[in-house]
DNA sequence: CACTACAAACCAATCGGTCGGTATGTCAAG
DNA sequence: CTTGACATACCGACCGATTGGTTTGTAGTG
């Protein structure tokens, strides 16, 4: 996470006074970071300064809120999360991985930081209206997200929309359900058996899409 | 939530000065409603206080530290979580539900404030190693507890201890999993077409053990 | 008298947020 | 090229409210 992922350090165009893209980056970054290291509680406007190396005028610059710069960097997690379920795929249709390979990966990618952050903020909205608010378009994207990712890797033979829909709902319930008791910590071995548990369960009929490109 | 709930409050005998059952009982009543309701960051000492209709002092009197006070509650959470549970399998194999009503029962029981709570106080554990430690041993008794529910209530024809395990492991995941999902609101029949998926997914090679009453 | 069970004043630390001030940059007029 | 008006980016002291926890005192009981 540092300054040099930030894709909008390009000074050489436009008009910008200071260095308010990576002011707000360092920000998000290190919201992110304190929201997975910390849970929602570990929010506090001060560590969050401290790790983005800003000050308190600056932070109350770029967001009115402190919610608001959460859900911003929630936002941008989600994002990432949606990202690396996609590039699974798309190994997996151009036969870069195999089926394991992809179980693996997509696991291994709901077991990760990015989605102990979005129970922390799922857990966070039930409770926080605004905060609800102010997520509520990322969280949409990212459920269309979600379901796109199955359809463009898998076919169903033999179900309609609304079974196919039922099917990758449930294989979803199964990945979060297992990240979930990965919080409490897991026995080796307990994650290559869900892979293989998964992949019997829910990819039993499923045939990967041929590479459209 | 009320007090008519606690099966401590028969002050006929023994010593007991004051009402020390039962101040105890509305503090960890207290905490558990406003962990359901408000959330770990809710769980503050004074709403718990007002709520409980009782002194600083009375609490830190019956617990040394918040903490304390919360591991108490969530002990209880996962009781009722445990028993409620096992209820639903002792009606199943008495005939007096079907496989179905039971489903939709467990179903319920996990998408219910007591699963709320659960998650939270797993989130809040990651970040406070002493809470962690103090909720360690209900915590296992509730994992031993949700194992014996299924076994004792199925039983999986040509599947040695281990399979069966991994596929109730596999089965609580989903259950979680959907659970997790309803936090953000679900729109209405699909509580139902998880039912029957779950059923299908999960129950189809499962046989109901005879009561042995 | 000793002990439990409580009540409530009190404490330092921290909370999210505001505000006045300054440093730096753009732009238009002279 | 200079100058002054104006906007943006930022800093950090400060605010009232709230945090978990301590302490001191007291009412009731054996």
């Amino acid at each position: 996470m540092t300054s040099s992922d930030c894709p909008v350090l390009d000074d050489t165009k436009k008009p910008r006074r200071r260095n308010s893209d990576l002011t707000v980056h360092e920000l998000k970054a290190a919201t992110t970071e304190q929201l997975i290291n910390q849970g929602l509680s570990g929010l506090s406007i001060k560590p969050i300064l401290d790790k983005a190396g800003v000050s308190r005028g600056a932070l109350f610059h770029h967001f009115p809120t402190k919610n608001h710069l959460i859900a911003a960097a929630f936002a941008d997690l989600l994002q990432s999360f949606s990202e690396a379920l996609h590039q699974s795929g798309s190994d997996l249709r151009s036969g870069r991985i195999d089926v394991s390979a992809f179980v693996e990966q997509v696991v291994e990618t709901f077991v990760s930081d990015m989605f102990i952050g979005s129970m922390e903020i799922a857990l966070g909205i039930r409770v926080e209206p605004d905060l609800s608010e102010l997520v509520k378009e990322a969280v949409e994207e990212w459920r269309v997200s979600l379901a796109a990712f199955w359809n463009e890797t898998f076919e169903l033979k033999g179900m309609d929309t609304a079974a196919a829909a039922q099917h990758w709902a449930m294989a979803s319930n199964l990945l979060r359900g297992h990240a979930f008791t990965s919080t409490y910590g897991v026995e080796p071995g307990a994650r290559l058996a869900f892979c293989k548990s998964f992949e019997k369960l829910i990819l039993n009929e499923a045939v990967i899409k041929k590479e459209t490109a």
